[in-house]
DNA sequence: TTTAAATCCGACTAAATTTGTCGGGTTTAA
DNA sequence: TTAAACCCGACAAATTTAGTCGGATTTAAA
């Protein structure tokens, strides 16, 4: 698979939405609910966690709700994964370096090219903005690549 | 988190490794996962799938073992992952368009945005391969995003 | 021709993670 | 005072992932 969370989903759709209305209109966890089909306790967790880390802000009370408290194009989807689920860790290999007794102990060549498919991706993610996906205009540099192009979807697969 | 499955780690590990041997030197099952602590059924079972989908041969019986069937350049992450773990689906949201209740019932200028962040992703996985991974050499066309880029870890974060 | 090393594979269990729920609390406009 | 909204920790359910078991087949070599 690799999918993202569905927290992280809620998320960007959260922010997208909001990024859509005008400044200072706001938006209530109620009706991001209803109109994604959100849990609203969650989604109401997920946006929490959005105003902690600065993305959004809130207010309280009757006739409160949120908005966003960044430019849409500052927020990017590293930052936005990375609050709501933590730190992004694609391979265990990276990370649990303990637990690896490759051949060569001070270097593995194994999972420094690990480590770096994990950086990248970091890096891919934090080139996406929520104004890129408004937009739908991600940049598509990283589509020169060095190996042919294929069209999807992916043809090999076990199950 | 956000991170592969154990199952694409030591499908890449054992790629990797098998793209370091000579044409023709055979490596076994459980040579990988004495190198490099994979359990030896899942290991297995990574090396059967990815003999089924073409990337390595494998000879049986005594002496046997994996080799690689294609030019390390050919073997990118995106194919190898849909190979162990079935095909990426980034966003369920993208995926389960029948569960959506969006406002506009023709075009979702939310799902939208999501298809596309699914179909980067997947086209980013597959500018690297395993040729790429071995020479430390990924593509880094994308690096001249539109953000800011930004020093790690990342600083973000409710855990 | 027997043995042992190896690939092959389906069904199952265990562990971990994710997802969602519950039961509260606080803030504030009306 | 009420009700709509945000806030939040602890828990339960569901799903997914990771790993195990019990075999079968293939084949080089003793």
């Amino acid at each position: 698979m690799f999918k993202m969370s569905k927290k992280v989903e809620y998320a960007l759709i959260s922010l997208l939405y909001m990024a859509e209305r005008k400044e200072g209109e706001l938006t209530t966890a109620r009706e991001l609910s209803e109109n994604f089909n959100i849990p609203q306790e969650i989604g109401g967790k997920v946006l929490q966690s959005l105003t902690r880390n600065g993305f959004i802000s809130s207010v309280q009370g009757v006739k409160g709700g949120y908005q966003l408290a960044m430019d849409a194009a500052k927020i990017n989807v590293t930052d936005v994964i990375a609050a709501v689920d933590g730190p992004l860790q694609v391979v265990g290999c990276a990370v649990e370096a303990d637990k690896c007794n490759c051949e060569q102990l001070s270097y593995c060549n194994i999972r420094s090219p690990m480590e770096i498919i994990q950086l990248k991706l970091i890096e891919f993610f934090n080139t996406i903005s929520i104004k890129d996906l408004q937009k739908n205009t991600i940049p598509s540099a990283f589509f020169h690549g060095n190996i042919e192009q294929r069209s999807y979807p992916v043809k090999f697969s076990d199950q």
